[in-house]
RNA sequence: GCGCUCGUGGCUCAAUUGGAUAGAGCAACAGACUUCGGAUCUGUAGGUUAUAGGUUCGACUCCUAUCGAGCGUGCCA
């Protein structure tokens, strides 16, 4: 719809400028201030130019009026415009909001550690980049899902450790000591259990099975974790292992030294990540021979790159900022164009359980678990909750809140909505086939706004992806409920004269809402 | 100390990325079912956008400083 009325602007008018929607929809569907920057080019009145533009565009049939209101260009679009744009959408309801792109994108997100399962924090991310992958993908981008599983490194070590300890201070008659470092937290206790079942208890007599039981335990890790993103109807297409990766170590290091990206100091390897804006250089392998976590992550963005793609977007946890320079400092050097890269950040959730705030902290294992939010609020709730935010800014919830199931539960308001058009339908006896064919005109102000608001599903999408704002979706879906709501209200649409009208206007609000709500992953309601 | 991300009604968040009178939902108060589902709607009240300067036709948005919050500042991952 923005696009047609883009280009029919073009026709008349040379340049770049921006076409926005009015702040009140009495002054039209579309506005532009393009005058005043005109104004400046031309020296003239910015609202005498904007008088002479809008004569030229009176001619064309996708508007009823052109105007210009204290040097903004208003526009109106014609019922019949609307019209087509409604039936189409009716019609092809699977194909309503879809587009056409050239892009290839790979999208990282949550590639969680192997050693716990998932928290309220990695939620977030998982949620936010569901929701873009879904959304990407039926704007037409070709686009993939990916996560990183660092399997290899300390961290895996310390898990096999911890089952055994938990292990041996729970089955067996040794004196438990504890070490500083080491993860905490019932599901160990969990794992140690299972580990016997499988193992038998013997396991826990030998340290040499540490080993044993961190390969073991990091499996069983990731099989949980992706249980916990399938029950919030998160998927990925692709999974790569971190210890898979370190095979191409020694190519990915030669190819730093012939980039001249490394040098020795100390009987370590360093990169030279200072030459590429970041505050210090690093080490990627330690003095004993060991690379370091970063090695991994240079590895995993080299293959990356290699495989092709337009354009790479990670998201990580906002913990993970200081990590930014260091990786596309090597991305740099390894000849691949960094600014391809783009890292979203998702910020820190803070967790509230009846106003006393929650501090999680992986190690400590006092963390809320993203399996027992999901089972309390539902995974719909939960999603929804995260998307109504911007990734970016620090979000804080109380979980209390979030089991409600009332009006302070937004997802509750859109489900409504749309349950209660399928109401309206059932009352008529009609389905929204039988009304299609209806033409939308002459209708009343009240009905024009709420037509012309279902149609902007198409705009908001591009706009929440290209923006990465996926919080510009779920208010849309708010606010076209509440316009629905406020039209129920106030007109009565079965047994009136305009019926059929008003059916078909209902039933294009109900195509915007399922759709908008399916590319959240959220299912909409028929019946409540 | 330095770096990153922020600071918007009592609370949780928006604001078309520099545009028109800063908007919603909770919470508060006052109303609306003989009418398609009241899980809804209508109204009232609540703001010097942390503070002080600056940039221009125009600033919540950009720049500078100050105050405050969170995170980072391992050869952990």
């Amino acid at each position: 719809m923005k696009q047609s009325v883009l280009n029919t602007i073009q026709k008349h008018l040379e340049g770049d400028f921006a076409l926005e929607k009015p702040k009140d929809l009495s002054f039209g569907h579309y506005a532009t201030p393009v005058a005043f920057s005109l104004a400046k080019i031309h020296r003239k009145s910015p609202i005498l130019i904007a008088e002479e533009l809008a004569q030229k565009f009176a001619q064309e049939d996708i508007f009823t009026k052109v105007d210009a209101l204290k040097g903004y260009l208003n526009f109106k679009l014609s019922d019949d415009f609307l019209d087509q744009k409604t039936t189409q959408a009716i019609l092809d309801e699977n194909n309503f909001a879809k587009g056409k792109k050239d892009q290839k994108i790979l999208l990282e997100y949550v590639s969680a550690n192997p050693t716990g399962p998932l928290h309220i924090g990695h939620a977030r991310g998982a949620v936010f980049g569901d929701t873009l992958y879904k959304v990407g993908k039926h704007l037409g981008y070709d686009i993939t899902a990916e996560y990183y599983v660092n399997d290899a490194g300390n961290q895996i070590d310390l898990l096999g450790l911890s089952i055994y300890l938990a292990g041996r201070d729970k089955f067996t008659d040794h004196e438990v000591k504890w070490p500083d470092e080491f993860y905490r937290g019932e599901y160990i206790y969990d794992l140690a259990c299972e580990a016997k079942e499988h193992f038998g208890s013997d396991i826990y007599e030998d340290e040499n099975n540490i080993s044993v039981l961190s390969t073991w335990g990091k499996d069983k890790m990731l099989e949980l974790i992706r249980q916990n993103l399938a029950d919030a109807n998160i998927t990925f297409d692709t999974f790569v292992s971190e210890k898979e990766l370190f095979s191409k170590w020694e190519e990915t290091l030669k190819a730093l030294k012939e980039h001249d990206a490394v040098y020795e100091k100390d009987g370590k390897t360093w990169l030279k990540s200072t030459q590429k804006g970041d505050e210090k250089d690093r080490v990627v392998v330690r003095e004993d021979g060991r690379p370091t976590y970063l090695a991994g992550d240079i590895i995993y963005h080299n293959e990356k790159f290699k495989r092709g793609y337009d354009h790479y977007i990670n998201i990580w946890g906002a913990d993970h900022h200081g990590y930014i320079a260091r990786v596309k400092a090597s991305i740099d050097f390894l000849g691949f164009d960094s600014d391809k890269l783009e890292v979203i950040l998702s910020q820190m959730v803070a967790l509230l359980k009846g106003g006393e705030p929650y501090k999680m902290s992986k190690r400590a294992g006092n963390f809320i678990l993203m399996s027992d939010v999901v089972e309390e609020v539902g995974a719909e709730a939960l999603r929804f909750i995260f998307l109504t935010k911007k990734s970016d800014t620090h979000l804080e919830f109380d979980v209390d809140m979030l089991k409600k199931e009332d009006s302070s539960n937004p997802i509750y308001y859109i489900q409504y909505a749309h349950a209660r058009i399928n109401q309206i339908f059932e009352k008529s006896g009609k389905t929204p086939n039988q009304v299609v064919q209806v033409k939308l005109e002459d209708l009343d102000e009240d009905s024009q706004n709420l037509l012309f608001t279902a149609l902007l599903l198409p705009e908001v999408l591009e706009d929440s992806f290209e923006s990465r704002q996926l919080q510009k979706l779920t208010d849309y879906l708010k606010s076209l409920s509440a316009l629905y709501h406020q039209f129920y209200n106030k007109h009565k649409i079965v047994g009136s004269k305009n019926e059929d009208k008003l059916l078909k206007l209902s039933a294009m609000v109900a195509v915007s809402l399922r759709t908008g709500l399916k590319l959240m992953g959220i299912e909409a309601k028929y019946k409540m």
